[in-house]
DNA sequence: TGACTATGAATGAACG
DNA sequence: CGTTCATTCATAGTCA
């Protein structure tokens, strides 16, 4: 979208020193699009929330893979980014390697050891420290896990939740997710009566519990 | 229907008729609201699309494993997954708030600091005092790990566009505005940056890869 | 094609 | 504080 220039940047200048106090006036161009940023958000909850329910088999397209690269099918659609996360793979030849340093021993990879890895490896292909870092943690973790699995902690099927090495660990135990089961129009946090309204800080809730309501009621947005 | 008269009227009055008018100044109050509308719809946008992945997805979640810590009594309306946390999770308006506090604070965590910070966000979620120290060491901690890890190294490969973006992590930024660009365009206040970042008083995103991308990615909104 | 499995990566918590 | 551990998430590859 290019800039509105032709409704005057004064307003513009007017919201840059605003702001630099308590930025309180926008230009009708900023009120504008506000609220479609205000309409896309609910827009998407509201979809999301369709989706969630009808919930047919909706497969995730993550993109295709070719090869090593990643191309995101959405950039197809829009035009935009890619934003996935592609994993580095070791090739054989590095795993062999790192395989081979890990056998040796020092258990401890030691950042300066990371570097000269990483180094070596990135002449058999694509690679950075992270990734050998990464590596060690995981081959490490796993193949303690796999010990201890392995021998005779097959037992303690009692749930020793606080049993086993939890020192001080959290209780926690949220997980407002489960909340959302209904969608948005329940969404009701952490069981509070106050739902998304306490959610948003809002201390008074009169307008109605839905945000989507609120909204345009509040602000005249979509109209 | 009450009035938030806490919110002082005149500013109240003097928006409902700026709006009649052409809707240009906002009180501070109003500002907020909107603010805390855009930052429940993310948040609400994200947990529809965490539920929904997590429904749709293979995984079998094989029952409870983690016994007594987590019985969600609400489940049986869905029947959907259990996921007992033994670790706190910052829900994403925790995260949006210490994110903020740590990028314009001090960096300095202070004893007292953490209680205020901790008994605000716990209006947000389960989180404890040590939750927050914790965070904000490891993020100083990983944002500093990011720099010396992502300088030197002989890492000269040609990188294939993709896996360059950072070594590590942190993709993010304001792009999730750009996901939105279909009906609503960059949402610029000046032109430039200070998109909805500035709004939500965010100034970088920082989880590792940024929910909302992903939800407009998987899903393919606004298409 | 949908589910399973192996494993790279992210991150809260703990340790020295 | 910097480093390491432990747990969990996400994805690549594969099998039925």
């Amino acid at each position: 979208m290019e800039r509105e220039n032709q409704h005057g940047e004064e307003e513009y200048l007017q919201y840059q020193i605003q702001n630099g106090v308590c930025g309180k006036v926008m230009s009708d161009e900023q009120v504008e699009e506000l609220k479609k940023q205000i309409v896309a958000y609910s827009a998407i909850s509201e979809q999301l929330a369709e989706l969630h329910k009808s919930m047919s088999a909706h497969h995730d397209f993550t993109g295709i893979r070719l090869g090593n690269l990643y191309c995101d099918p959405i950039s197809a659609t829009f035009g935009h980014k890619i934003t996935a996360r592609q994993r580095w793979t070791p090739t054989p030849l590095q795993l062999q390697i790192l395989e081979n340093i890990y056998e040796k021993g020092t258990g401890t990879p030691s950042k300066q050891k990371i570097k000269e890895i990483a180094s070596e490896l990135a002449q058999h292909g694509q690679i950075s420290e992270t990734n050998v870092y990464n590596w060690f943690q995981n081959r490490r973790a796993r193949s303690k896990r796999k010990f201890q699995v392995s021998t005779g902690s097959a037992n303690a099927e009692s749930e020793p939740d606080v049993s086993t090495k939890e020192k001080k660990t959290k209780p926690v135990g949220l997980d407002f997710i489960d909340n959302f089961s209904q969608g948005v129009e329940s969404f009701y946090f952490q069981g509070s009566e106050s739902g998304i309204d306490q959610l948003m800080g809002k201390e008074e809730s009169s307008r109605g519990y839905d945000p989507y309501n609120n909204l345009v009621e509040q602000f005249g947005l979509l109209g």
